[in-house]
Formats: structure tokens, sequence, C-alpha cells
DNA sequence: AGAAAAAATAACTAAATAGTTACTTTTTGA
DNA sequence: TCAAAAAGTAACTATTTAGTTATTTTTTCT
């Protein structure tokens, strides 16, 4: 598409992209202006539209760049030789990693939940996120062969709390650290929260 | 406010927060039209307007009807010579029930979340949890003394987890219904959650 | 019954907003 | 160097939407 013969168009794309990306994030489809994402990437509405050539259009390309950013983190976790015990910790640690360090991700995640979000996005975070199901699935069952686990373990049921678990402590952070008075956003908070998770799921699965 | 005078408004009134909170929950404050609104109430704007002044003065008042339903359920787990084992079972069961038969509230929450909600609604969620928050930490403690529970047990680390493993099961339930291709919603799958949540919650408190 | 108060209606207004058009400036490559 | 292609600009349009006004109908109480 982007041809690149003119590189001052690669560039207006890209701060146009960004801009837009935090106010998506921010405001969500509905809330966000496209006059404003304009005014502030500094860049002339009509370039906007040759570019993206919706609102949709510009909203769709920055949902790709996130999902492409969490395939790029999931991609880090599955490393097949680990052992179960140290995989479960390492999987709990790189998603809370990954989900403080991309507010923007938690946030465009929750208005497309909000928005029964449009088809061709849920399909590509279903497809996204299938190596990564696949490897919990088969380290969960690997670690009840190898004994380490117990034998009734559920595998649905681990799967689904290894990824809530990660997801709603950032989803939730702002009223729930207004409920529980406490600044559940600070670095050694969120690190003894990824902390917590991986023991009491390791708990609970041993054998 | 009300007088109760003229019986119609009073049904003009709640036909119009009815519809209201459904509109608010389906698309958000900035989402929802005031014009929708009353066409789907069958009541003329101008008597919307008479109600409730605005369309922020309409949403507020959704808001509080729907805390005003949260307060009545957790009003119903607060027993307190239940003893600890009980009550954890008991909170999730009645959290889920009230979550999963009140999915409006689950996803006003979400709104209001990224919303960043007003400072009044927030003021009052934080008010309304915290008998709740009081008899988790006590029923927690309980369970301590009475060394049902270990003693290490972390008391923030497990309220934050009674409340956003129920929450955060509704939440997100049609994007990870897609995900893992189950219909989470499903009564059955709702209960046996419930059922998987309190178990694990408790063997990994128990002494 | 009838007057006053309240409820209801339809048509209107002003502002906001996604998207477009007609035009100018800059960049590229032969 | 220069013509064509691409990038950039500002002003405009059509539509949507929260909120209002002038007016009529219904309800209540004496």
């Amino acid at each position: 598409m982007a041809e690149k013969k003119y590189k001052k168009s690669e560039i207006t794309r890209e701060r146009l992209l960004a801009v837009a990306e935090d106010e998506f994030a921010e405001k969500g489809f509905f809330g966000a202006r496209v006059d404003e994402i304009a005014r502030v990437a500094d860049i002339n509405k009509r370039m906007l539209y040759a570019h993206f050539g919706s609102k949709d259009g510009l909203y769709s390309e920055v949902l790709l760049s996130v999902y492409e950013r969490l395939a790029e983190c999931e991609r880090q976790f599955i490393i097949e030789g680990l052992d179960p015990v140290a995989s479960i910790r390492n999987i709990v640690h790189i998603s809370f990693k990954f989900l403080s360090e991309n507010p923007n991700f938690v946030r465009l995640m929750l208005w497309e939940n909000l928005n029964r979000a449009g088809a061709v996005p849920r399909a590509e975070l279903v497809k996204l996120k299938a190596p990564t199901l696949d490897y919990m699935t088969r380290q969960i069952r690997r670690g009840k062969l190898l004994g380490l686990f117990r034998s009734d373990v559920d595998e649905y049921h681990t799967v689904l709390s290894l990824m809530s678990f990660c997801f709603s402590y950032f989803s939730n952070i702002h009223t729930m650290s207004a409920i529980l008075s406490r600044d559940m956003a600070c670095e050694s908070d969120i690190h003894d929260r990824a902390e917590y998770i991986s023991d009491m799921l390791i708990k609970y699965l041993r054998a």
C-alpha cells in the first residue's frame, strides 16, 4: 500500500497512527474525534482521509498494530522445553509486564468488547490467541503427565484463569484502586500481584 | 421530588429509566441517543427533559438505580455468624448470580471505568462497597484466627481476588467465549465457574 | 363543571462532526 | 530542469444530536 516513494508520507502516516491510538484508547471509537486526531498530530484532516479512507479505516489500522504488539509479546513465552511450573510463572509475569506497559492495549480491548467489536478484528484476535492457548494447554497436560500437577486439573478452567486473572488486574485498575484506597498501578503493587497470582495458581495445580 | 400526585408521571419516569438503562448499558453514555431513548420508551423527548433535566441527569439516575440493586445484593451475603469457609463460597456464588442476572450492571461499570467516571458516581461506589469489603476482611481474619486459613494469608490480595475473579468472568464473557470457542454465558458454565473459583480460593486459603 | 396545574406534543435551534472539494505547494525522476 | 504525481491546505456540506419553545391535551381538586 505505502509505496515508500515519498518518505514524508510515511512519517505522516506513523504520526497519525500514534495519535489515533492514544485518542481511540482514551475515548473509544465513538468518543474519539477525527478533527482532534488530525489537530494533535498536526496533520491536515485531508491527509488522514488520504491515508486511511475513513474513521473506521484508521481505527482498524490502530487495532491491527496493537494486536501485532500482543502477538510479539506472546511469542516470547512460548518456550517448548520449559518446565510446566516455570512456564506458568513465566506466562503470568510476561503478561503482567505487557499489560502494564501497554495501557492502550487494555483500554482498546475493553472498548472493543463493549462495542461488540466488528467481525474482522475479533476473528483476528481469535486467530492470534490460538498458539498461546495451545501452548498453555500443552504445558498443563505435560505438568499432569510428569506428576507435577494433580491429575484432575481442569485444562479449560486453568487456561481461563491464566488469561483473565492477568487481564482483570489492569482492566479495572482505577476503579479498584479507588475502592481499595490503594495505588494498584504502582510498580511494586503490580509486581507483587504477579507473584501472588502465579503462586496461587501453582499451589492450586500442584499434586 | 416526584410528588406522586399525577400517577401517569411516575409511569413515564419508570419507562424512561428502564429504556435508558438498556440504551446506556448497550452503547455507553456517548453512544446512547436521547431521541432513541424517548422513541423506544414511546415518551416525548420534552418529558425526558422535564423529568431528568439533561442527558447527564438521566444517566446519573440510571447509575444510582443499578448501584442500589448491587447494594441490595451485597447485603444478602453479609451474615455475621457464618463460618468463614461457607462465607467465601457464599460471596462467590451470590456474586456470580447477581452478575449473570444483571448484564446491564456489568456493562455500565465497564463504561464508567473507561470514561474515567464523574466524581459523584465513583464516590458513591466506594461508599457502597465499604460494608462488603469490611465483611470480607473480617471473615478472612476470623478464618485465620480459627485456624481454618493459613496464618500468612494476605487479606488485601484475597479481597481483590474475590471481587475481580467474579467480575472478570462476566466482563469479557463474549470475547473470551469467542477465543475459547465455548458458550461461557450458558447457565451450567456459569455455575461450574463459580464452583471452580470458590474451590480454588478455599483450597489456597486453607491451613 | 371548570379553572389551575401538570403532562404531552411537534417543530425548531445551535453546535458538533464525518467526510468532501477545489486549489496550492512540494517532491520525484526522466 | 520541468512536468507529472503526490502531499498538503482551507473552506465547505450534509447530517446528527442535545436541548428548547410555543402550544395543546389531560388530570386534579374544589
